[in-house]
RNA sequence: GGGCCUGUAGCUCAGUUGGUUAGAGCGCACGCCUGAUAAGCGUGAGGUCACUAGUUCAACUCUAGUCAGGCCCA
């Protein structure tokens, strides 16, 4: 007889295949319309906040693997704070502002933006990051991501536009932002200045000469060991920027030497000698017994190769390299941005007597008035006749040109607007910053300090289009900077009110009215301003969400608990949101600061486009679903980078899948029941087991979401359900669920415990698969779900209620001989199957043998229920053995068990347990 | 060149204060079951713990260095 209609088989409409791809848009649809994150927001009012604050990406394209990574991984933390009873509101926002923006409007150009007016390019750059604002936003919620969505904070709204201006009067107010010279790439067709961004490398062909410099006070070199006469020699493929020459810079480590040519003596660095022979054409050799270090020769001075009136000194700079030249660089601190620094740290002078149309001025005395190329022959032609110059000659290399008019670029040193660092001590405050903020992993303080502690002051102006104006002046007449907090004040509110295109719309005058005064230049006293039309730094944008983001306004507050980005913003965001936080006396931004690694592909290298290696996560939403996408991340150790390959993605799938089923399983075998009403105490055996088990599992996880650590969450939700879920207790369990009496004591309470299970196992998983966790969650029966209709509004248990007392853990380690003499047991029962005695386990009768105490039950579970045989035979002694034989009896035709009674009662082809099962239902049943 | 970081089975991860034959899951191989079935169960094979020196009775774990790679600077 078939008595499959007599048992219980699990029954249920949760899919064994997930079908993401067409269920996640639906549950997105269904948060949307029943305002899911609002009504999150509601029920956690008044509940301790927990703010992850949200770095801005920027507003360009679309999202990419780092950034859906970025973006998930703050999604963790917000829905798993959520679930632990905090009120974890997310604000998303956009940095709008800023260069590729702007490149990217001018070069979709016809003639590369040419003819645009600065109106007409900010208009287009507003729209240009609006329309990618409303690109990523849909990606980012296609993710699952909860927040604020249709209220977003962007760099570009009038509000925080406004907000930067304030901050930045406030900055001025404070004294830190002053004005200074910094080289950067020019160029003097299009009189401009240019970003790195819109550089193009390209060949040109410059003069190639040596220049030997003249001793100045020939004692003190002789003092060093250099004879009197020496001649220091540099090689420069820039001759005109030799009149800004304010010193020669040598490699500290490297050594030199001396090489006697035609009666003169050269200094030059060893390795470089016979290439200068060689170069020059001059015969000559390297006089023995005269050696250097770089660095014993600082700080002596030469006469200057053009004015004979002026000095030149000798520095040591780790940029110098012995790849060309002599190893002896000449450094112009006006025209080259390593020559800068260099400069600044040695106190020299930014010169740069070259204007905006590459013209010498005044300060470059004969030169005045002379074109700097053009002023190329003239300078070597007055090299050569002081006899300065060894040699002259031409050479073919990339050199920098305009993207735009595509002529050759020059370095030249212009005015700037800096953020004084040092300023109130502005530097070691931001460090005891550093100090309070508790970083995830450990190092990032380490490499906080040591950036923060080398950081030259910040460049906040540049010269672009794109970006919220410095809100300052010049004087038209003594040419000083007006910095006026009170009219910058005045331009905030207006800002607020129209947006930060004001500016360029007004005149100075206008400007200073808002302000209820008159333009007026303090250090000379004349009227005629002219507004600097400079833009700020997109970092300074950046950094100021603090400021214009935690607060009132969007439901927040300061400081937030966590900032959450990749550790390449160690640098930026993190940095400079430390630095403004401070300068404004606002303390620290947050109390965590989190980093993650950057995705690389499968080899370590860099995802990008033409390298064809790019694996783009809008792929995998669509083919796979974004819970899959989550899972994957939620599996790696973020902390270090992560190197991507998309055979990962299977078994991120398989985990998926594995989880899945046994969520349909659970599901499937508590159909139908009403009472859910947990009794621990009055567990038996392995539920009792799994029971202790699971409420460990879910402190680990509970605690590890606190921690910010996923991956274990993962690992240990998947070991769970593969190991004790699904080849422990739901294998172990078949048979009392199927074929058991319904109502029995043993029935009832292991289906309570994996009711309990489940409704936990869909919470702790909910913030990693939110999609699937929900979906879930609408199957559990009314009685188990509670109140909440969504999984993300539930309550995980307090964390006082899972702790674990001594006799519950000594409890759970009785288990450990019992879960071990199984795996022998198991062992055994496989080489039998080896070997073709047996099949399933089923058909065989273990007998074994284990110590003394354990033989009456395995803890109180049944030896055959726990091996999952027919038969056990179980006798006390030394160790535990195991034997398996073919079990004796009648198989019974409705568990499968092979019984001895098979036969004896009634009907004929059953066993005792299922003839009583039978014997208690209804006739129709 | 500097600061910081990474390197344990094919993949993703564990490895507690240095202490017996380095663990797990997946994948793979083999087998079982056919009442979770485009499911389920079991067994097995996989690692000179990047490399080299050192400290130690003992090092994946500590020290120094090397190699490979990453980020940020220069």
């Amino acid at each position: 007889m078939n008595y499959k209609d007599t048992i219980k088989l699990p029954r249920t409409s949760f899919s064994m295949k997930g079908n993401l791809i067409a269920m996640e848009p639906e549950t997105l649809e269904r948060w949307k319309r029943d305002d899911i994150y609002g009504r999150i927001r509601k029920a956690r009012k008044g509940c301790p906040e927990f703010i992850l604050h949200d770095g801005p990406p920027y507003a360009n394209g679309h999202v990419h693997l780092g950034t859906a990574l970025n973006k998930i991984l703050k999604d963790f933390i917000v829905k798993s704070y959520t679930m632990m009873g905090y009120d974890s509101p997310y604000v998303p926002g956009w940095d709008c502002h800023g260069m590729p923006i702007e490149h990217r409007v001018m070069t979709d150009q016809p003639e590369k933006g040419s003819g645009l007016d600065l109106g007409e390019i900010r208009h287009r750059c507003r729209e240009y990051a609006a329309k990618y604002v409303d690109v990523q936003r849909e990606e980012f919620r296609r993710l699952g991501v909860f927040g604020t969505w249709e209220r977003p904070y962007l760099t570009m709204s009038r509000d925080y536009e406004a907000g930067i201006v304030r901050a930045f009067g406030s900055l001025v107010e404070k004294g830190y932002v002053y004005q200074g010279m910094r080289p950067i790439h020019w160029c003097m067709n299009c009189g401009t200045a240019l970003a790195e961004a819109e550089v193009e490398y390209g060949d040109h062909t410059s003069p190639s000469i040596y220049v030997a410099f003249l001793q100045e006070d020939e004692a003190e070199w002789e003092s060093r060991g250099v004879p009197a006469g020496t001649e220091t020699v540099i090689w420069t493929t820039t001759p005109w920027t030799l009149p800004a020459n304010l010193a020669v810079a040598l490699s500290p480590g490297e050594r030199y030497v001396l090489v006697g040519s035609g009666g003169r003596t050269f200094l030059v660095a060893e390795k470089r000698a016979s290439a200068f022979l060689r170069d020059t054409g001059m015969t000559g050799e390297v006089l023995p017994g005269t050696v250097f270090a770089g660095n014993e020769l600082e700080g002596l001075r030469m006469k200057h190769p053009v004015f004979g009136d002026r000095t030149s000194v000798m520095i040591v700079a780790e940029h110098v390299t012995m790849e060309d030249g002599t190893g002896c660089v000449h450094t112009a601190p006006g025209h080259g941005a390593e020559d800068f620094i260099v400069g600044q740290q040695y106190g020299l002078p930014v010169f740069s007597p070259v204007d905006e149309r590459g013209v010498f001025s005044g300060e470059a005395g004969k030169y005045s008035g002379m074109g700097v190329f053009d002023a190329n022959r003239v300078i070597i032609d007055d090299l050569a006749g002081s006899g300065r110059l060894l040699h002259a000659s031409s050479t073919a290399h990339s050199y920098p040109h305009c993207w735009r008019c595509r002529s050759p670029l020059i370095f030249r040193a212009t005015r700037q607007f800096f953020l004084d660092l040092s300023r109130s001590g502005l530097k070691d405050r931001v460090l005891e910053r550093v100090d309070e903020v508790q970083w995830h992993p450990g190092w990032g303080y380490e490499r906080m300090r040591n950036m923060m502690s080398v950081r030259p002051d910040w460049c906040l102006s540049r010269q672009r289009a794109w970006g919220v104006a410095l809100p300052v002046f010049t004087c038209g007449r003594c040419a000083e900077p007006v910095l006026d907090q009170g009219v910058i004040y005045a331009v905030a509110d207006l800002v607020a009110e129209k947006g930060s295109d004001v500016w360029f719309d007004m005149s100075p005058k206008e400007l200073f009215a808002l302000a209820g005064r008159e333009p007026l230049c303090p250090a000379c006293g004349s009227r005629e301003l002219e507004r600097v039309d400079d833009i700020l730094d997109v970092w300074f944008d950046s950094s100021l969400s603090h400021y214009n983001v935690l607060k009132e306004d969007y439901g927040l507050s300061r400081p937030a608990a966590v900032y959450l980005e990749a550790t390449d913003q160690h640098r930026g965001w993190f940095g400079v949101s430390m630095i403004t936080s401070e300068a404004l006396e606002m303390g620290r931004p947050a109390d965590h600061i989190i980093t993650h690694g950057l995705i690389q592909d499968r080899s370590g290298r860099k995802m990008s486009k033409s390298l064809g290696n790019v694996i783009s996560p809008l792929e995998i939403i669509d083919r796979q679903g974004a819970d899959i996408l989550r899972l994957w991340f939620a599996s790696v150790d973020y902390t270090a980078d992560f190197r991507a390959d998309l055979s990962q993605l299977d078994d991120a799938r398989e985990a998926y899948r594995k989880l899945r089923n046994t969520l349909r399983f659970m599901l499937g075998n508590i159909a139908g029941m009403e009472d859910f009403d947990l009794e621990p105490g009055k567990l038996a055996g392995f539920d009792r087991y799994i029971y202790l088990r699971f409420r460990k599992l879910m402190r680990f996880c509970i605690d590890e979401y606190g921690r910010f650590q996923f991956h274990r969450v993962y690992r240990e939700l998947r070991n769970f359900a593969v190991i004790s879920l699904s080849g422990q207790f739901l294998d172990m369990r078949k048979d009392r669920l199927y074929c058991g009496a319904t109502d029995s004591t043993e029935s009832v309470g292991t289906r309570k415990v994996m009711a309990w299970m489940l409704r936990g196992l869909v919470q702790l998983l909910a913030p990693l698969i939110p999609f699937t966790a929900e979906e879930a969650w609408t199957e559990l029966p009314e009685g188990l779900r509670g109140e909440d209709d969504s999984v993300h509004l539930s309550l995980y248990p307090e964390g006082g209620s899972l702790e674990e007392s001594p006799e519950e853990r000594e409890e759970l380690e009785a288990w450990t001989p019992y879960l071990e003499a199984r795996k022998v047991a198991l062992k055994v029962l496989e080489e039998k199957r080896a070997a073709g005695e047996i099949g399933g386990g089923l058909d065989a009768m273990v007998r074994l043998t284990v110590p003394e105490g354990m033989e009456g039950s395995a803890n109180g579970e049944d030896w055959a229920d726990f091996l999952i045989v027919s038969q056990a035979d179980v006798t006390a002694g030394e160790e535990v053995t195991v034997s398996v034989e073919n079990a004796a009896g009648g198989k019974c035709n409705r568990c499968w068990r092979i019984l001895p009674e098979v036969g004896e009662l009634e009907p004929g082809d059953v066993c005792a347990r299922c003839a009583a099962v039978l014997e208690g239902m209804e006739p129709d049943d």
